[in-house]
DNA sequence: CGCTTTTGACCAGCGC
DNA sequence: GCGCTGGTCAAAAGCG
């Protein structure tokens, strides 16, 4: 689970809260140093300067860092999606029976209500038998909601239209179906299901794939709009560990196949950004890159 | 009036 | 075959 893959210590360098403080420190150090001997208002005036020029940095990072954040959601989001529609055309529809239905949660991301995307990524093979499955996209999130009712539909950018509920068996809580209804011939279709352990957990599962725009991009729950105070920490550490917690409810099988070297890498990225909140920018960047390039080779 | 939610019926796999 | 179970349908009800 460690990651290997990417360099995290990328975060530990530019973390600009800890940066700016040492430099202005040592500024006024050499201000000090050099004109101890100036008047105090002099000296003031200038501490104060540096401190607004400080202070207009540290925005200016601030923002930067929170469009950062913004960019690589969605671009991480365009990635799942991709890799999604690679999946999905690489496997021939064939049969769409329940039969071979093997769950394959080839991607298997958890979001919490902060919008972090962590991921335990597991493969679901059949290692029975089953030469083909029929490979339908099938994205289960864990997702952190406590308010009331399951029924509510989950404001995850898309409009759904709920068609059924039923009992499951193992599982207490109700599971709801729900449809995309945003456009008449959108596949999707989408289990609600409040986790076993915690009720306060949802428990997602999308199946297919939008063949409409995707407009209300920016209602997917960013929790990084607060700029002006501290970038984006939240306790992420926290909701990491509760969602560890609750991913493994469902079987997951721990090998990882071979020939998808991009769902490792959305683990990894994942779980940096999972252990890293306060930089996922600078790791976005650079996960990002390296993205881009391993997409190329394999296309 | 058009939409969504509700909810029981219905249907298809699967195990026996 | 039968029963169980998960998924869907569709009529009725609810809501703005
Ligand atoms: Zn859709």
């Amino acid at each position: 689970m460690d990651s290997t893959w990417v360099n995290t210590s990328l975060d530990l360098n530019i973390n600009p809260l800890n940066a700016t403080t040492p430099k202005k420190e040592s500024k006024e150090g050499d201000f000090i140093a050099g004109f101890g001997r100036q008047p105090v208002k002099e000296e003031n005036s200038v501490l104060v300067e540096e401190l607004a020029r400080i202070s207009t940095e540290n925005k200016k990072l601030t923002d930067m860092l929170t469009v950062l954040c913004e960019n690589y959601n969605s671009l991480q989001k365009n990635f799942v999606d991709l890799m999604r529609k690679k999946a999905e055309k690489e496997l021939l529809p064939s049969s769409r029976k329940r039969k071979a239905e093997s769950e394959d949660y080839s991607n298997m991301i958890t979001i919490n209500n902060n919008g972090t995307t962590e991921s335990s990524s597991s493969d679901e093979l059949d290692s029975t038998k089953k030469p083909k499955e029929t490979i339908k996209t099938k994205i289960s999130r864990v997702l952190r909601t406590d308010p009331s009712d399951t029924s509510l539909v989950v404001k995850d950018g898309y409009q759904w239209r709920k068609y059924g509920q039923k009992v499951t068996r193992d599982n207490p809580s109700p599971r709801a179906y729900f449809k995309c209804s945003f456009a008449p011939s959108c596949p999707v279709k989408k289990k609600v299901q409040r986790s076993a352990e915690d009720p306060s957990i949802l428990i997602a599962t999308y199946e297919g794939d939008h063949n409409h725009t995707n407009l209300s991009q920016t209602e997917l729950s960013l929790g990084s709009t607060n700029r002006g105070s501290i970038p984006i920490a939240t306790p992420l550490r926290a909701s990491a560990g509760t969602a560890a917690t609750v991913t493994p409810a469902k079987n997951e099988v721990e090998d990882t196949e071979a020939p998808a070297i991009q769902k490792i890498l959305a683990q990894q990225m994942a779980s940096s950004l999972t252990r890293d909140p306060n930089f996922t920018a600078a790791l976005a960047a650079a996960i990002s890159g390296r993205l881009n390039q391993t997409r190329i080779e394999k296309l």
